[in-house]
DNA sequence: CAACCGCGTTGCTCAAAACGCAACGCGTGT
DNA sequence: ACACGCGTTGCGTTTTGAGCAACGCGGTTG
């Protein structure tokens, strides 16, 4: 759309900080994009962004402008996608912001199950935590977010709460394996490898520890999931993660070599929560909706009261 | 802005249901408004207009665009709104579309004493009854709706619901003008001239009169209310009108000349509302808020449980 | 303290887009 | 059969937008 090129132009000045990196991001000159946000600034009456030596910065009225700006792209879209769901072609792009531990299993098989029914749709993928999450859906980068979170009330509107075991993950012959469920102290009678904090099933497992004697620092911390994994195959070490994110024996994964996950039992961790998060009052895509609603059906399904498949 | 005068020239075709028209209305050539569209239609992907012999009409997909279009014009109205409240100046332009029976002393009332705070703030009321006030909610026409409605659920969303009772209006040395209070049974002993069906007074008296057995044909009915009101103050006769569109002493409007108004007691007539109604979802000018805000303390102060002022 | 770098900004030139005018084709109603 | 009003198109003119180069200005560096 013609009149949409000030709006990317404006969004990218404002991503980027600078009337000359926007200006090569949308390929264009920097005298070009200083015309276009000039031309809306006197549309407009006022100035959006206040110039600084080392750029520029979005000042008050630019805040809201941004906002508007924002959706006004995002509703044009959206318009896109029903006129093309209308016209029969299901095609249109998709948004996610996840946590990491979303990544090997769950959303590679949910992803990989919509495009085998609409080839044309695209997904973008990118890992973040749940603040920037909120941030990424509110100013429209992201369509959906899927997120680990436990207590605290968010700003966005959560589509859908499931509840979250966490699991203990470890080489395929390590002797805990024949066990069907785990305690926490079993586990601790061997080394643990353990993600960084911040990481979700490394806050399920903080909050878990909390004044148990048994508690001991892991080993080795890495914010590499593929290190962890292929350190707890090697070793007699363990290592944790939320349910969504270990290896699952109904899910025959390609990447698992060698490790295998078990429940930790309830009664040492408990209230976990991952959220399907989106922006509130804001109507997705045809493209986004309808993945909502799978992944929607798919947990609900996959992980009531505790059981899976 | 720029950037939106196709929409504009969109919107005005949408509505006249001719490119011709919709130019003339725009202060452009057909051709200009021509063009604008088919660039429009080119940059979607698809026409949103049928041609007909006889001008041109949305098809399914300009129904869905159409609405994105009213929605970004609204939009962009409010982010001025925004800008210009945060500069400081209170500036804007309301629409209203309402009832008849506000228009003699409850509307005029309300935007004089906003004007005299915003003299910035213009406003733009036009009588229409529900179903076509929510239809120009729906269209982005208007930003407030204020109808009277007794029963059926509307499709926007219901800001603030006042209960109304119905007054007898009567010269003002009717004998009737001694009482305080009403029977309809009273009023009947004279002759009634009454509103067409359709109007809100109407609507309440006929479903009070269901059954009634003194109830007996209007011997005028007319439109105008100004009518009404002149032939009631020369003669005997009577005529209803809900509570707010009633002089009323409290109120000193200029255009009662010797007529009055008395209740009709409650036993006789009950369930009417009047409804302030906006559009679902909607984000509002900061003018048209504020003002929804005043009218909205104004009606939960002065009609409470049945007391005046 | 001077040189320098990166920033936003502006004059100028030329290409591209939008506009107005006039005319065409087409269905409808008289 | 005719005229009318509609959407549409070709063409010359005008307006708008883009690129280029250069300027002014603050902060940083040698």
């Amino acid at each position: 759309m013609k009149h949409l090129v000030t709006f990317r132009m404006i969004d990218a000045i404002a991503r980027t900080g600078s009337i000359r990196s926007a200006a090569e991001q949308v390929n264009q000159t920097p005298s070009a994009v200083q015309r276009r946000l000039q031309n809306y600034e006197d549309e407009l009456g006022y100035e959006i962004f206040q110039r600084t030596s080392k750029g520029v910065r979005l000042n008050a009225a630019g805040e809201m402008a941004i906002q508007h700006i924002r959706q006004t792209l995002a509703d044009t879209e959206r318009l896109n996608s029903l006129i093309a769901d209308l016209a029969g072609v299901r095609r249109g792009h998709v948004n996610i912001g996840c946590s990491q531990a979303l990544m090997p299993y769950f959303l590679p098989a949910q992803i990989a199950r919509y495009q085998a029914r609409y080839p044309e749709v695209t997904f973008n993928v990118q890992v973040m935590e749940h603040s920037r999450a909120a941030e990424a859906l509110e100013a429209f980068q992201v369509d959906i977010a899927l997120v680990f979170d436990e207590k605290t009330v968010p700003d966005y509107e959560v589509h859908l709460a499931v509840p979250q075991r966490l699991a203990a993950i470890m080489a395929r012959d390590h002797p805990l394996a024949r066990h069907k469920v785990l305690r926490l102290r079993q586990c601790y009678e061997y080394p643990v490898a353990l993600a960084l904090r911040g990481f979700s099933g490394r806050l399920l497992l903080e909050r878990a520890l909390h004044g148990k004697t048994f508690r001991k620092p892991p080993i080795v911390q890495s914010d590499s999931f593929e290190y962890l994994m292929a350190h707890v195959a090697t070793t007699d070490a363990i290592t944790f993660q939320i349910q969504i994110g270990a290896p699952d024996a109904s899910q025959s994964a390609p990447q698992e070599r060698g490790i295998i996950s078990r429940e930790i039992d309830t009664r040492d961790v408990t209230g976990g929560m991952l959220l399907l998060g989106l922006k509130r009052n804001r109507a997705l895509p045809v493209a986004a909706s309808r993945f909502v609603e799978q992944i929607t059906l798919s947990l609900s399904d996959e992980y009531r009261p505790s059981s899976e498949r």
